[in-house]
DNA sequence: TTGAAAGCGCTAACAA
DNA sequence: TTGTTAGCGCTTTCAA
């Protein structure tokens, strides 16, 4: 069995109560006792019952992560980056970390509830917003700490960082333009999420600041896969009037676009552009490179984390309200023509 | 505050004893109080405390999983596709999921051994085994339960699984020299990883069994990243007699290749023929897509979670030691000559 | 500077 | 069938 305060206290010679304030540096222990009392606690290799501290401290030191996800073969790459940007600004603060896997919907309300009803974190972090995200009303309605990547359509009165996704796709669509295009075609992500929301927008508004049309038939709607941008793909280049560029919403699909291209016997950069939005990590080992936006994924999980831990701490985090630029980062799928 | 089942009691008119009982079904409870009770906690929202149970059960229920990892950008797809296994099967036995991320070494031990000494979790999910792992002899020497997913040079007297390496490579080179490859190279993981070494040993053996030359300058070793395996990669097909395949000993390095051949103008396939070892999701969206051998990451995931749980319930894991056999995929990356 | 005692919320042995 | 009691391991009043 392991080692408990009480083993210790036997040890030294002194009550359970002088060895609890010896160890967590009160200064009303003789330095003399303090001394021994380390001494000893080290070498029985004691390290208090973290739960036992829960239970009487009424907070767990621990920060929840509910992953939405789709399929159980699921691998975007987004969550092992920011898993690990949440889990390692945790750890520097000292807080462990819960993570569970859920797909958006009834399970995935339960598991928040249950963790809160259960007192089991301190606070979470959320991820792809939706545009009425039920977990925030949630959250919300029982008063409990979160954070948040991602705004959603309503009042965004919470600690949340995001990245201005309009802005990176007027990046895009400006790069575009100037490489000459004008029919530009675009692949959108799943209308609730939030984020499909503002890049749509950013689309959209910038080719109207262009004055180039836009072609309902040139607008697909994807799941976020690789395999659904290059289905839609396959479908766009098959037009009568095909566009030129496609502009995907994320990296995933415009590296299935990629794959539907050639498929077609077309050269990605010369015959048609493509361009996604993430870089994650391979996007720059794609052939050709991809051409997309920039999110700094780890620094948003660490940022979020941040303002999560502040929160729970109690202060109104130092920056309640984040808003990234991101930036265009040119690569061969979109080569002058 | 939280409703407590103190709370439960009051309002029902009964004891705390008798309320505990009949939440948890036990039969000496009046049938009508216990439903009186249920219906009432159900009403109030009553979820027993996690963490008090803990204390009182002796056990927490939680799994702890600690991520060995390098850089912060760390997003190897491995880990989101295997979280994803562990995860699903331990909410299936109701158990939770604490998650961390350390280099390998000093560090993350400190983890294991913190975690072992405060009991903040039952058991551990071991991957990416090192050929005399410091993280398996510290969980043997504190007799903690914990199953691996990958072998040790030593006694792997623990509840494990892995995936038949050697035969995987066999399948490869066996492949390769149908294709009519004769002169083969190869890009091998970092020597402290087990799987380096069974890779290794397959190819090894496979390619004396073709009677084939095993040249030292075609050998190569990277650190598991598309980088290394693209700067590994150069240095192969710039040599005076260059390799006409080339062997990766994982998909990420494979990768990696595929972008140095291209560079240098080859066309992978014809020019030359590069393989993977994985088969992560995005191997069928390379280009070409890419010759690998599959491994089950996800059923890898849930198997390992399963013995874990099996283990810490204090019965010997129906399957104490599986080892899977993995298949070959042929894509383009290897077409023939 | 130290210790006794209470109590966090729960389960389980024992008694009634 | 129910309740009383003890106690999991710790922190924190309060009193000495």
């Amino acid at each position: 069995m392991a080692v408990t305060i009480k083993d210790v206290a036997e040890r030294v010679g002194r009550s359970i109560t002088t060895v609890s304030r010896a160890l967590n540096d009160y200064d009303d222990v003789n330095e003399k006792t303090r001394q021994r009392i380390k001494q000893v606690a080290a070498e029985m290799g004691y390290q208090p019952s973290s739960i036992a501290q829960q239970l009487r401290k009424r907070r767990t030191d621990t920060l929840g992560f509910i992953m939405p996800t789709y399929g159980p073969r699921f691998s975007d790459p987004f969550f092992s980056e920011f898993l690990a940007g949440v889990g390692n600004t945790a750890a520097k603060s000292g807080f462990d970390l819960l993570v569970a896997t859920r797909p958006p919907g009834e399970e995935e309300l339960d598991a928040y509830i249950r963790n809160i009803q259960s007192r089991r974190v301190d606070g979470f972090i959320i991820v792809r917003t939706r545009r009425n995200d039920p977990r925030i009303t949630l959250l919300q309605e029982h008063n409990y700490p979160f954070a948040v990547f991602g705004r959603t359509e309503k009042h965004n009165n919470f600690p949340l960082v995001d990245e201005n996704s309009e802005l990176g796709m007027q990046l895009v669509v400006n790069h575009l333009v100037e490489q000459g295009h004008k029919r530009i075609g675009y692949i959108a992500a799943p209308e609730d999420l939030m984020f499909a929301q503002y890049r749509w927008q950013g689309f959209k508004t910038t080719l109207a600041a262009h004055k180039l049309p836009l072609n309902p038939a040139w607008v697909m709607r994807g799941d976020l896969t690789q395999r659904s941008g290059k289905r839609l793909t396959h479908q766009l280049l098959s037009l009568p009037e095909p566009p030129t560029a496609i502009v995907a919403s994320n990296d995933l699909m415009a590296i299935g676009a990629l794959t539907a291209a050639q498929e077609l016997g077309l050269t990605v950069g010369r015959d048609v552009a493509i361009t996604g939005f993430d870089d994650i990590p391979w996007s720059e080992n794609t052939h050709p490179p991809l051409t997309t936006v920039r999110q700094p994924i780890y620094q948003i999980g660490a940022l979020v984390t941040e303002m999560l831990i502040s929160t729970i701490h109690g202060e109104t985090p130092a920056k309640g309200r984040v808003l990234l630029q991101p930036s265009l980062i040119v690569r061969a799928s979109s080569a002058p023509r």
